[in-house]
Formats: C-alpha cells, structure tokens, sequence
DNA sequence: CAGTATCCTTAGGGATACTG
DNA sequence: CAGTATCCCTAAGGATACTG
C-alpha cells in the first residue's frame, strides 16, 4: 500500500467523548453530590455545596441531562422544587469516578501535595461532618 | 457550630489533578502510544501517529515529564535521537486509561456514535494495521 | 531531528443582574 | 426557587516559521 494520511480524529474517540461528558471541572462532583444526597439533589443543594455559579451549574446539568447521566422532576408547589436525580447509567460511572479519584488521591499524597479536606469527606476518605459541607 | 463559609478549594482536588495530569486531549494517546511502541517512542515518532503540532507536543511532553509520568533520554549521533520512555509511575496508570476507554466505547456504542477505527487499532478493539496507523 | 518562538482562535468558566 | 442573559477573561490548543 502506498503513502496514506489517514489520520485519527480525536473528536471521534472515546477518551474525548469521556472528558467531555464526565471530567469536565465540575461533573464529577455534581455525580457524586447526587450519589451522597441519596440520588437527588435540587438546584439550590448544589449551590450550597460547591463554589459553582448558577450559569454553569445550569450548563452543566443540562449537558448531564442530554447525555442520559440525569433526569430532572419538577415537583409542583411554591416555590416548585426541582430535583435530579441519577439515570441508571449515571450510576453506572460511579466505580470509575472512584478509581480515578483514589489513583489520583495516591499521587497526589506521594507527591505531598495538599488535598482538600471536603472532598476527601465527600469521597470517603475522611469523616464526614455536615456542619462543614454545607454553606448555610 | 454556626454559619461557616468554608468551601471546596477545587484546585487541591485529585479530579482535577488527574484532569490535569493524564486527561488533557492529547495525554492519553502520548501514553498509550509508549505502551504499544513497547516503551519508547521518539518525537517524531508521535508526530507521525497523531495530528498533533510539534509546539503541543513538546508542551505535553514537558508536562508529562514534569509529573513523573514519562523520562526522556537523548542518544548521541547525527542527528542525536530523543526518546521518551514510561516511569514506573506512568506505566501504573495504563489500566485506568484502558477503563476510562473502555467505559467510552461502550457508552459511545450504545448511543450509535461514530468511533475513530485507529483509535479502536490502538486499544485492541480493532486488529491493528501499521500501514493505516503510520504516516509516512 | 527535535525542538522554540509568535501569533491567533476558541471553549470553559466567572461575575453579576434580571425574571417567571 | 430555579433558572436566563450579558459580558468578560484566561488557558488550551492550532498554524506557521525559525534554529542548533
């Protein structure tokens, strides 16, 4: 066979389709807020746990949304409250969130660096303490 | 307790780290392509398998040196040739990479998504043909 | 061959204000 | 309460040319 270009497309592949649907800054922690919440989280939860602006965290959800990892109920009332919740799929991620979490948990205390101590409440590697987690 | 402000620092987070560290757009396939080349792999030996340019390359390279994760060594001659091998380290985050991938591959077939078929020779999904997988 | 150096474009996120 | 709408800023990556 002679001379061929063919070359990857990135956009194609599934490491990029990954990052894009669930490591992006913010994603990670919305699943798990939705994990520890006991699988459903509204709005105004979201914002108290992490400092994350309405816009994105409106971007976020709705991405998560059409990607199958979420849904969202309106429950009627006033106000109305708005959960969301974990599809079967979203749930699904939860055992390679972990790993990546605990590989890079490992790597970042052999290298000394510090590491925040809400997190490593929210993932199990420090007690939690409900006082601290939520902004009241 | 009464009302505390004390929030995520997301910086000393190790998702973040791990994004960092091993999920930029480029990293993963930088990794694997050491993986299948047996251990090493020279410059221009990634600038013939990805579309990638030379400026973002060496940026990754620096970086993945920079965090243990690969070692560079330069063999005399004309002209001197680079190579750049796996750490220990970065060999140790070879499964992780595969189940990132794994997980994608399959969330991606599931929804009848598009899959680059050198990205599928690279991970095993596919039989690999070196004729489409190197530029020349 | 194995990089630097410049310059440019874009996506993601941040701050703030407004609305049903 | 649960979002939109604006505007802004920075970091990652891309194109291209140059160098020891």
């Amino acid at each position: 066979m002679e001379n061929t270009t063919m070359i990857f497309d990135v956009n194609r592949d599934p490491y990029n389709h990954m990052s894009r649907m669930l490591f992006g800054r913010w994603k990670p922690f919305l699943l798990m807020a939705m994990v520890f919440d006991e699988g459903k989280t509204n709005f105004s939860d979201f914002i108290k746990q992490l400092p994350i602006s309405h816009k994105v965290l409106a971007e976020n959800l709705k991405a998560m949304e059409a990607d199958g990892l979420i849904y969202r109920t309106v429950a009627a009332g006033t106000p109305p409250r708005t959960e969301y919740r974990l599809t079967e799929s979203g749930l699904s991620m939860v055992p390679l969130l972990r790993a990546v979490y605990d590989a890079g948990w490992k790597d970042m205390t052999a290298k000394g660096m510090p590491i925040d101590a809400l997190g490593e409440m929210w993932h199990g590697y420090r007690e939690r303490d409900n006082r601290l987690m939520y902004r009241t």
